[in-house]
RNA sequence: GUGGGUGUAGCGCAAUGGUUAGCGCAUUAGACUGUGGCUCUAAGGGUUGCGGGUUCGAAUCCCGUCACCCACC
């Protein structure tokens, strides 16, 4: 059976529009997923989230593990009771967490032996294990344990990075027995040959869904858009494809272009907790300067959110530069209402067949993001 | 009034005779991509209380003066 149907595909680029289903609802694509690695989407509310149109949220197995650990979600009722979110979540596997996180860390073909940024204690993770912590935190979408390779990376490291990671994913399906969805993720780094490789063994495995990962990992952009668009043209029509962690908006949209229907990012969110917010027609706009200091419109005219209907640039300015709690969350909240409402944007244009307009007029008039 | 102490960037402080007087915070402006609210980068800002003197050279030593602090009258 297939959770996700092509709805519709753009006549002038790959963009398309999608919906993908799972035990906690239907989700429309291109989407994005904000980020609540620690099982909270940072400073928000899951009615804030809901009503800024949010549809799925992305969490991370490695955080919830190491704390509160999974007897205090399993006893709680899984990830969606403990966090009083019902609608679909996706758990990455914190592959990422254990490369760039862990004090300490060696990798085996068995699995990963990393020390936790929290306490220190060390802990051995097998795909295995990380595909029984996701059953227990009961995710809808879930992710096999990776090796994601930063850049820049030697041809050697990539390659056995990427094959590891092929290993692990078979590993992954095997142990994976329920109808929670797993997606395969394909490294390789900024290899052709090797993203080509990992593509087809991946696609072989038949997975719900399929993931870049290894992206937005410190290269230039026209590299990241190279791969994007090269694995992107070896995927399957009829499965998801999942861009990880990815991105600023220019980033979604050129992506959406080529093909991507999924996204997430802590961008939305932890911009937002250090005064940056994303404003329509403008770009990336900082809370804090000084211009702002007798600024008495909203933050984003063109914006409904709750920030902007009620405060004020000032005040924003205000509350950030008093450190005031408040100042992270108004921003936080229209920074997420920015980027749901972006991607309802991109659909709607997919839907319209005028998507190549959409962008044109989008990076008209909006910089620096 | 007498004695002592202190005056250096918006604030708190370094520099005890030797390049262009530094540091922290604050300010100003950047960065942040499968999250620690953190952190990082850069910039602006000085008649060293004021006036005089000694010296090749003074924030630094001397004289005067002003302000503040402490103690004693």
């Amino acid at each position: 059976m297939n959770n996700f149907t092509l709805v519709h595909q753009d006549n002038h680029s790959r963009a398309r529009l999608g919906r993908l289903i799972t035990a906690h609802g239907e989700i429309n694509t291109p989407c994005f997923m904000p980020v609540g690695t620690q099982a909270t989407v940072k400073t928000l509310s899951a009615k804030e989230l809901e009503d800024s149109g949010a549809s799925i949220i992305l969490s991370n197995a490695y955080h919830l593990f190491l704390r509160p650990g999974m007897e205090v979600i399993k006893k709680a009722g899984g990830l969606h009771n403990f966090m009083s979110w019902q609608k679909p979540i996706l758990t990455d596997s914190g592959g990422y967490q254990v490369f760039s996180l862990a004090l300490f860390r060696k990798v085996s073909d068995e699995g990963v032996e990393f020390q936790s940024h929290l306490d220190g204690a060390k802990h051995f993770l097998r795909p295995e294990d990380v595909i029984d912590i996701q059953r227990d935190l009961a995710s809808d979408i879930i992710m096999p344990l990776d090796e994601c390779a930063h850049y820049p990376c030697s041809r050697d490291y990539a390659e056995l990075a990427m094959k590891r990671t092929i290993q692990w994913a078979a590993r992954s399906k095997k142990a994976h027995r329920n109808s929670q969805l797993l997606f395969g993720i394909i490294q390789g780094a900024t290899y052709e040959d090797l993203r080509r490789d990992c593509s087809r063994q991946l696609i072989d495995m038949d997975f719900s869904g399929y993931a870049l990962g290894g992206v937005s990992v410190g290269e230039p952009k026209n590299l990241r858009y190279n791969i994007i668009n090269f694995v992107s043209g070896l995927l399957p029509k009829k499965k998801p494809r999942y861009l990880m962690g990815v991105g600023m908006p220019t980033d979604i949209i050129e992506a959406v272009e080529l093909g991507v229907d999924m996204f997430d990012c802590v961008i939305p969110t932890r911009y937002g907790r250090n005064g940056t917010a994303f404003v329509s027609h403008e770009g990336k706009m900082t809370v804090r300067n000084a211009t702002y200091t007798e600024d008495f419109g909203p933050l984003d005219k063109f914006c409904s959110c709750y920030t902007c209907k009620n405060f004020s640039r000032a005040y924003l300015r205000h509350l950030f530069n008093t450190d005031e709690m408040l100042g992270l969350r108004l921003v936080s909240l229209h920074n997420v209402h920015f980027f749901l409402g972006l991607m309802r944007n991109i659909r709607e244009a997919i839907r319209q067949d005028r998507f190549a307009e959409f962008k044109k007029e989008f990076l008209k008039n909006y910089n620096n993001a």
